[in-house]
DNA sequence: AGCACGATGCTCT
DNA sequence: GAGCATCGTGCTT
């Protein structure tokens, strides 16, 4: 039986990098009827406040970006390409707008359902809308509390990773961003057990 | 293993 | 109208 224990809210209400690095080897844990589709999640990025020219509050607020002003622990869901959703956590204080982007998971949990939901058998949550994918959330969770007692999508605890297993890297698609934000290496990932 | 490209529609200027 | 925090396919090394 998994832990189903949300992460407290004070723990998103902290600096974004630190929590991005931080939500590696942490589970991301779906509760649905059919069963339980979880993860231990494998690759982040940190999106932090309006001076960051890659982040979505680099020009303020707007319609879309409005849940990243909210109270971290929300989840933050946004559509792009024409066909693709990412998921988000918010961080930091109601107010500052930053969040750590989902890019990945080692599935753990409820494979067939993911398998399902993807059409395929492989390459099921490596990349952040595989992994939306994979979960089965699209923009209608947008705004959702990762936080409460109730919730049926949260980050559970998992095992803490050494920091000399992090990589840090560039952020990735994020092509057009000026310096430095677009050299910042704010991609954190690590290996996990076995290899993709 | 790596690159090029098309799909497809929302958001903001 | 431009630009996208991408993915899958197909083709080349």
């Amino acid at each position: 039986m998994s832990n189903l224990e949300p992460l407290p809210r004070s723990f998103f209400d902290r600096p974004t990098v630190r929590v991005a690095r931080q939500l590696l080897g942490q589970r991301l844990v779906r509760i649905e009827e059919g069963g339980i589709t979880a993860g231990i999640i494998t690759e982040v990025e940190a999106y932090v406040g309006e001076t960051d020219l890659a982040c979505h509050a680099r020009a303020g607020r707007t319609r879309r970006n409005a849940v990243m002003y909210g109270p971290p622990g929300h989840l933050y869901v946004y559509f792009t390409y024409g066909m693709h959703w990412m998921l988000n956590v918010v961080t930091e204080h109601e107010g500052f707008p930053a969040a750590v982007l989902l890019r990945a998971v080692w599935p753990d949990e409820g494979l067939d359902r993911m398998q399902a939901r993807r059409g395929r058998a492989d390459h099921l949550a490596d990349g952040p809308a595989r992994l939306a994918q994979a979960f089965g959330l699209k923009g209608q969770v947008n705004g959702m509390d990762l936080c409460s007692r109730s919730a049926n999508l949260c980050v559970v605890a998992g095992e803490r990773i050494q920091a000399s297993k992090i990589l840090s890297r560039p952020r990735i698609g994020i092509g057009r961003t000026p310096e430095p934000w677009l050299s910042v290496a704010w991609n954190f990932s690590y290996l996990p057990k076995q290899s993709r």
